[in-house]
DNA sequence: AATGGGAACAACCGCGAAAAT
DNA sequence: GATTTTCGCGGTTGTTCCCAT
């Protein structure tokens, strides 16, 4: 039998739309048959994936807190790379953005080290200049902002709170438009997401889409806001 | 204005665990 | 109970963007 070409790389907003639709229909649960059905040639794998990073809704993007950064530090000093783990106590972060955050940080370190020594066998006088102390990562690029947009064309997409300002052509619809989309098939029965009994569907990431509208923690009580508040 | 380096993000891969058959 | 399939996690790499020089 001929098999269709695995597709691989960026995902386009039509694969998106479609994936986020049939999320929709069938729960985030059954990646192998969601990847088939969809006709996205794609892996349940990769499809889960860019579920889970991308598109799950509740999701915060832009820069870490300083509480979220201190919880993270904090949370690694205890759990080490549990980055799943980790995540589930920062509501709205994945584990993927953890990871990467910290990685970002250690690589700072690392370098910032290096330069210090660096500088301590010649120039003295030298100052570092980005992270010495431990928690402020906080960079020139991103203010502590839920908004704040990083690559051109994504901020909009994604932010349910922006308009769209899309410059690269293709597709014409935001996540925006997905959203509300999916709201108003769903409208009458709540999120269809999930067959699960009670019309919440816990996710790989064990949070909750009720009712309501509200993003809620399944398992444990969000650490984080017991920490920042 | 051009460019090089660093930071942030997105996505893939391999492996192990859990669930299904 | 054994085998197969699917899912989730952690590690890693590639790409894009921004800032400083």
């Amino acid at each position: 039998m001929v098999q269709q070409e695995v597709r691989k790389g960026p995902w386009t907003e039509q694969e998106d739309f479609k994936l986020v639709s049939f999320v929709g229909l069938f729960g985030d649960r059954r990646w192998d048959f969601i990847a088939k059905v969809s006709g996205l040639n794609r892996t349940g794998k990769s499809c889960r994936l860019r579920w889970v990073n991308y598109l799950h809704p509740g999701l915060k993007r832009g820069k870490m807190t300083p509480q979220e950064e201190r919880l993270v530090l904090e949370l690694h000093s205890k759990w080490g790379n549990r980055w799943s783990r980790i995540a589930r106590k920062l509501p709205g972060r994945t584990d993927n953005e953890i990871k990467n955050y910290w990685r970002t940080l250690m690589r700072k370190k690392a370098q910032d080290k290096k330069r210090g020594e660096a500088a301590s066998s010649s120039t003295p006088t030298k100052p570092s200049s980005s992270v010495h102390s431990s928690i402020s990562v906080s960079s020139k690029k991103h203010e502590v902002d839920p908004h704040a947009s990083k690559k051109a064309g994504e901020e909009s997409f994604y932010d349910t709170g922006g308009a769209s300002t899309q410059d690269e052509g293709e597709g014409e619809f935001s996540m925006d438009d997905i959203w509300k989309d999916i709201d108003m098939s769903e409208e009458n029965n709540s999120f269809v997401y999930g067959e699960s009994e009670e019309g919440c569907n816990p996710s790989a990431s064990s949070w909750e889409y009720c009712y309501d509208h509200l993003w809620v923690m399944m398992d444990e009580e969000p650490y984080f806001y017991a920490l920042s508040g």
